[in-house]
DNA sequence: CCAGACGTTGTT
DNA sequence: GTCTGG
DNA sequence: CCAGACGTTGTT
DNA sequence: GTCTGG
């Protein structure tokens, strides 16, 4: 987990958070701070900031420190892979007693950290299937990500090596759909934990281990009463405080860089799908969108826009990062290249910045970040700041962003029902539990969604969803099976069900995240209702044995299979051995998906 | 005592 | 460095 | 974390 | 497959 993190702040916006953030003000100047780089792609190897406590002075510093712990005792530069295992240390390694692990023994007493990241990716896996997702603050601030690090001097270099672990622990509830493991995230606003991690005097002690938890961190966020927006009319909702949404697939690649990494990604032909499954339902009179009426696309059940293709050359945005070894760099700008950082040398001034109103001062072009909630703003910042603002600014986009617009403000009345519906049941028209019709799409939809996967060949949906799918399973699947022999040479019903398989995981997963939002202890009816995270993917049925590597009569010195630790002396790399590897699978379904108009 | 490993995630 | 295994 | 490379001998 | 690079 946690294997990618976003960092794309100019020193001195950092500066501002942490002056702001911890118990007392770093150090001025960051030790190796020529070796910062923004990165909204933020790989394992690379530096990053890392907040730690200075022993001598008794103050904090931040350290630019390199993703991977190399424990101190390592004397020659170790195996690749060997760092790659050590970029997170379990909580539970770090445990006193039988789990704990003597490599983090010293680190864990001595060299406790803070490494400041902007949010980071975590990939949804899904059968072969990868998809990247971004968690950040939803208040806008750094993640403060609990970490040890040490210190190793190795055998030909000059400079003692600095390198980090981040600490993982159990995915939150609320992110456990994602994956199962999270990063260990310090509370911004707590200063006693805080200066307890950050203390190198000290030693791990149960109180330090009970910080190792996933984030439970609240946030107290205004939202409307009514589903108008009386502005008058203001309720707190207690809000998790992280918020995750998919983001663009080029992030896959190290080699790509772009702030629109941090933001709600929807691939175009999703925008197209998306429009049709809003079409689908009527807009309600009450829009308060008057101007072009009725759109001709609206007459057209099939064509919504005419397919525009993805600008494919727009490679100057995805510029290379070269971070570290001071290779040449694709761009002849400084090192700090990000909006932001421009933005900093630009001005040079901060004095209007304001901490609680986030970071938009200094960065205009960052839509997510318009300034602070304001007080009819909605609540949903993945419709409001991500996908709306994900799109371009041609006439068919704005076609599409009005028709979004729309569709928001009934998801808005349906979420505001659906909460006054708990609050006071005996007001509601809607009944909290979901109506048949929501289980019949849903139902649908999964069924489709074996379908499609059948037809794929190889696949097999994951089962019903719990708490909204009854149990039939196994006949529902038979069902399915049967039914496809009849229709599967009608390619274009399997294409339409694939296209309403689609529709429906769009709209589970824009419905899914008012529910995260939307989590409340008490709220549990609520939560079981609606629906879960997006399930739109497959497990692999049958694996397709691959065809095993030639004999090793080419290569008598044949190297060992698999190599054992290696922060002690290294013996030279094995050579390599084997034959190309099959094409991408998870790309081709991509591909496939995006193609299907 | 000495020698030698020491880390994570993902996959099925 | 520090822990485990033998 | 994901993407992408992955080899040798002989000759000038 | 397995390793390195970023």
């Amino acid at each position: 987990m946690c294997g990618r993190t976003a960092q794309g702040l100019a020193p001195a916006q950092i500066r501002q958070h942490l002056d702001k953030t911890l118990p007392s003000k770093p150090a001025e100047s960051w030790i190796d701070e020529d070796k910062y780089r923004t990165s909204y792609n933020v790989a394992p190897t690379r530096y990053q900031p890392i907040v730690r406590a200075d022993a001598k002075t008794n103050s904090y510093v931040v350290h630019m420190m390199r993703w991977g712990l190399i424990p101190r005792h390592t004397t020659s530069m170790p195996d690749y892979s060997s760092v790659l295992k050590s970029i997170n240390a379990r909580d539970d390694s770090l445990f006193t007693g039988p789990t704990g692990k003597a490599m983090f023994s010293h680190s864990k007493n001595f060299k406790r950290c803070i490494l400041l990241a902007e949010g980071f990716y975590e990939w949804r896996r899904r059968g072969k299937e990868r998809v990247p997702f971004y968690t950040k603050r939803r208040d806008g601030n750094l993640m403060l990500m609990a970490a040890i690090y040490d210190v190793a001097q190795i055998q030909g270099q000059e400079e003692p090596m600095y390198t980090y672990a981040t600490i993982t622990t159990n995915a939150s509830p609320q992110l456990d759909w994602l994956h199962d493991r999270m990063p260990v995230l310090i509370p911004n606003n707590d200063h006693e934990k805080i200066r307890a991690w950050l203390d190198p005097h000290l030693s791990w002690n149960s109180a330090l281990e009970t910080m190792l938890k996933p984030c439970d961190e609240f946030q107290e966020v205004k939202i409307d009463a009514k589903e108008d927006g009386d502005p008058t009319d203001k309720k707190t909702k207690s809000l998790y405080a992280l918020e995750t949404y998919q983001v663009d697939e080029k992030v896959n690649s190290v080699k790509n860089d772009s702030q629109e990494f941090t933001k709600p990604w929807i691939s175009s032909s999703n925008k197209k799908t998306l429009s049709r499954f809003f079409m689908a339902k009527p807009a309600t009179p009450r829009d308060p969108i008057k101007s072009p009426v009725v759109p001709k696309v609206l007459d057209n059940d099939d064509i919504l826009f005419t397919p525009k293709e993805e600008v494919k050359g727009d490679g100057d945005k995805y510029v290379n990062s070269s971070q570290g070894s001071g290779s040449a760099t694709l761009s002849s700008e400084s090192p700090h290249k990000s909006d932001a950082q421009v933005k900093d040398e630009d001005t040079g001034d901060f004095d209007d910045f304001a901490f609680d109103e986030e970071l938009s001062e200094c960065d205009p072009d960052v839509s997510m970040r318009t300034a602070k909630p304001d007080e009819d703003e909605v609540l949903d910042p993945k419709l409001e700041g991500g996908i709306l603002d994900n799109f371009n600014n041609d006439e068919e986009d704005e076609e599409l962003r009005r028709i979004m617009e729309l569709s928001r403000r009934e998801h808005e009345q349906q979420l505001h029902q659906a909460r006054s519906a708990y609050e006071s049941p005996e007001n509601s028209s809607t009944p909290i539990d979901q109506p048949d019709q929501e289980d019949d799409e849903m139902k649908k939809a999964l069924e489709l969604s074996r379908l499609q996967a059948i037809a794929d060949g190889h696949n097999e949906f994951d089962p019903p969803i719990q708490g909204v799918l009854d149990q039939s399973e196994a006949t529902e699947t038979e069902t399915s099976e049967a039914h496809i022999q009849s229709e599967a040479d009608t390619e274009e019903e399997l294409r339409r069900k694939e296209q309403e398989e689609f529709d429906r995981a769009i709209a589970a997963s824009l419905q899914g995240d008012y529910e995260n939002h939307d989590y409340d202890d008490k709220d549990t009816s609520l939560v079981g209702a609606l629906t879960p995270p997006p399930q739109s993917s497959s497990t692999s049925g049958s694996a397709s044995s691959m065809v095993s590597p030639g004999s090793d009569s080419m290569n008598p010195t044949t190297p060992t299979k698999k190599r054992k630790s290696s922060f002690g002396p290294q013996s030279i790399p094995p050579s390599p051995s084997g034959k190309k590897g099959k094409p991408n699978q998870a790309a081709k379904i991509t591909d496939f998906f995006r193609q299907a108009q």
